[in-house]
DNA sequence: TGTACATCAGTGAACGCGCGTTCACTGATGTAC
DNA sequence: TGTACATCAGTGAACGCGCGTTCACTGATGTAC
């Protein structure tokens, strides 16, 4: 400490910062959105100021588009240890139950930005939509091995088809007033996933 | 003209006013968002000044639910129009080709609020929630006899289900970049959903 | 070994802008008498 | 029929606030010589 407090920016120093500034971003712009974090309250979150935010990346675009791709691959990690740790057979179980899962529901900050983010996105410029585009074909052949098809496009394009579902059905349970109604909501929507995705027997 | 000019505010003058706000409001939130409309723009889009809306709202948050409900009742009825000119056992069909057809994906503006707004809902307070759920719920019950399911809530939660699966396939399909992409997105959710709600023969 | 200097992460005041909301005012109405 | 008055949709200046970004500055570093 009083080390760090005397040769104040070790080697990769600037690095950490920056995967904070990131982490930090990543979790505020899923939970409140793009306009709900803003700049000088993040880097106050990390106790640094907002002026030096500029040394570390060109504008918010920039800080968004990185937190986009680090939230995408979070997720996909998660649902990736989900599907791995499930016996063999319901790994596209534990991938449901997971997504549509309370806990997943109740920390959005936590989870998937396609459910998070998605709407706004649409909104962006071109280089946001095209990070967005690159994380999900990412996100979905990473994941589609786990999903039923003959070849690796279809099983790419029912995980498109899932995911992008799982998060319509989460957003509406997030957004709902009554608990039972959003226990409901997800309860309809892990089986109905299940269920279609699940290669007849 | 001259007439209205002469006697300015003639009965029934009020509701008139108040409706073409909620119709713009409906459009501007749909296409930008709760933070993307600004009170001033719509006011001066309907060639009056800020300062009365006032006389005819709360506030942002009443015109919010007021344009949600207004946008909900315009999807459930377009959609309801479009199955019932589908010839018959095509009306799941046609709601979903409208649905996840490239006009709506093309306007959001115009579509269901469910895909556009629902994400930024889940962050309102619980007013805004209590409105989205009850237009939720009628809009379900509203298009539930065009699905599948042995009993009233059967259906009730297969249009759940189907209408917030739609809606996060929607906005995948518009915040992403290539126009090929988002039509074979539109396309693969079209097949699956269509497929996953037509009763086995 | 010592001195001068360029570098650069971080600081915090300041700028410019947009926005929701308030408020005193306008001007036409219908009503009371 | 005429006059005084309350009503009320709409106007537009002003207020207060939050935010993204800029910029001159700080203070510690490593390097040149």
């Amino acid at each position: 400490m009083i080390i760090i407090a005397l040769m104040r920016y070790p080697p990769e120093h600037k690095q950490r910062v920056r995967e904070r500034i990131v982490r930090a971003a990543a979790r505020g712009f899923r939970s409140r959105g793009g306009d709900g974090v803003a700049i000088a309250d993040l880097m106050r979150e990390l106790d640094l100021t907002h002026g030096g935010f500029y040394r570390h990346f060109e504008g918010k675009e920039e800080l968004f588009d990185e937190a986009l791709l680090a939230a995408m691959a979070q997720t996909e990690e998660r649902l990736r240890a989900a599907a791995e740790s499930a016996p063999p057979g319901k790994e596209l179980q534990a991938i449901v139950d997971t997504y549509l899962g309370e806990r997943h529901c109740a920390r959005p900050g936590q989870g998937c930005p396609i459910a998070a983010l998605t709407t706004e996105i649409a909104r962006h410029g071109k280089r946001t939509r095209r990070t967005l585009e690159h994380a999900v074909e990412r996100h979905a052949a990473g994941l589609s091995r786990f999903l039923p098809g003959a070849t690796a496009e279809e099983r790419t394009r029912a995980a498109i088809v899932l995911f992008s579902g799982m998060a319509g059905v989460l957003n509406l349970a997030r957004a709902v007033a009554d608990p039972a109604l959003r226990r409901s909501i997800l309860d309809a929507g892990r089986r109905f996933y299940v269920e279609a995705f699940t290669p007849a027997a």
